[in-house]
DNA sequence: ATCACAATACCCCTTTCGGGGGATCTCAAA
DNA sequence: TTTGAGATCCCCCGAAAGGGGTATTGTGAT
């Protein structure tokens, strides 16, 4: 029985080289390449697909919200999140939330044909760029609670600050008090580890909070 | 004679995948494949390439220094801009610094194999879904001064603050008084037009000068 | 039922920002 | 050669940010 691949990232470049790539293996058939988070839920309503290769970074449905629902309603489908980033925050998170592989786009074909196979016998596949991270994620993860939330609130703060809003404004744009904004502020600098407002909203950007 | 392409890519996959997509393709022959810029012009030091298919968001040397080297040295060689973004700004520094064309990572394979005949015609080429945008853009570049330059300093300020460090720390980083940095973040905050660090360090990573 | 946490608001205090100037000096371009 | 831009330094001043608390709600999970 062939491996069925769902492709899911929002560049159709990409789309083209995965197919591109698969065509010349064997038992791998990419069963579907859709652009959004939504589109994979919509295709796993009247589809079947062995892995889900999913791309972090795409609009109207997220990765990690996908990862979420995919792994929930559809427990045989194994994930791989597929990221720009090496950045241990996303690894964490989609691993979190229920993904079974974590690749780099910076990766080989040979490398991501390897992580399929791995995750179809139930394996756990992380990029091997990743692999000198994981001792300490895995160690992370369980003592530490490094994996945060930000708050519906946080978030609206969040980015009103990137606009370059003033306490003092964000208060009036969210109707509270700008104590309230400077409270969920210094809990945003605390939760992204920012000694200030710049350095969070960088980290922000990169981790995808933005 | 064939078309020579030169890949640049910071991303394997992507590299794969042009090398897919262009194999089908009789007359369009890769002769290269690239991880950032400095390859580019070590790859272009001793061979030869007729369309640079150029990624604009590489380590090492970016886009937008990349092409404008590219184009100086070897006028000979059209330069297709790629990006994720479908932001102007990346679009008009593309194309001030000799450029011929501009893609989104989302077009398809069709619309690549399109604009490569165009631009070794001796065409210009933006991807379609940029189309409308083009004429409001050639309005502001020629009326507007919209693109500004940001000094060597001012980036490494730029960097520093970014990383959360203040003036202060900034100033005895680089070996300078804290209110020369202090003017070179409110010329920062002036060119950027930021009200503030956030805003600016938002702006400065959305125009891809971080 | 308890516990954790989000959301709200307030206090004090110090440091940093941000906006407005002005002033050299150098180097390259017009 | 003049002009402009970059880089450097300095002044003032008020507004914000940032760090440390405390505290009251409400809600959702255990």
């Amino acid at each position: 029985m062939d491996i069925r691949v769902l492709l899911a990232d929002d560049h159709q470049v990409l789309l083209d080289g995965f197919v591109s790539i698969f065509e010349s293996i064997e038992d791998v058939k990419v069963v579907g390449a859709v652009k959004n988070g939504q589109e994979v839920l919509d295709f796993l309503e009247e589809n079947q697909a062995d892995v889900l290769l999913l791309d972090i970074n795409m609009p109207v449905l997220n990765g990690v919200e996908t990862c979420k629902k995919v792994t929930r309603k559809y427990p045989d489908v194994k994930v791989i999140a597929l990221s720009m980033y090496d950045q241990q925050s996303y690894l964490k998170r989609m691993v979190q939330h229920g993904a079974s592989g974590y690749l780099l786009k910076d990766d080989s074909a040979e490398e991501i044909e390897k992580a399929i196979r791995a995750v179809t016998q139930g394996e756990r596949y992380v990029s091997s760029q990743l692999q000198d991270r994981l001792t300490s994620i895995d160690f992370l993860a369980r003592k530490n609670k490094t994996v945060f939330t930000v708050s519906k609130r946080e978030k609206e703060v969040l980015e009103l600050l990137s606009q370059g809003f003033t306490d003092q404004e964000i208060g009036e744009k969210l109707f509270i008090s700008f104590h309230t904004v400077k409270t969920h502020r210094k809990h945003l600098l605390s939760k992204f580890n920012a000694k200030n407002s710049a350095e969070l909203i960088k980290k922000a950007l990169e981790k995808g909070h933005l």
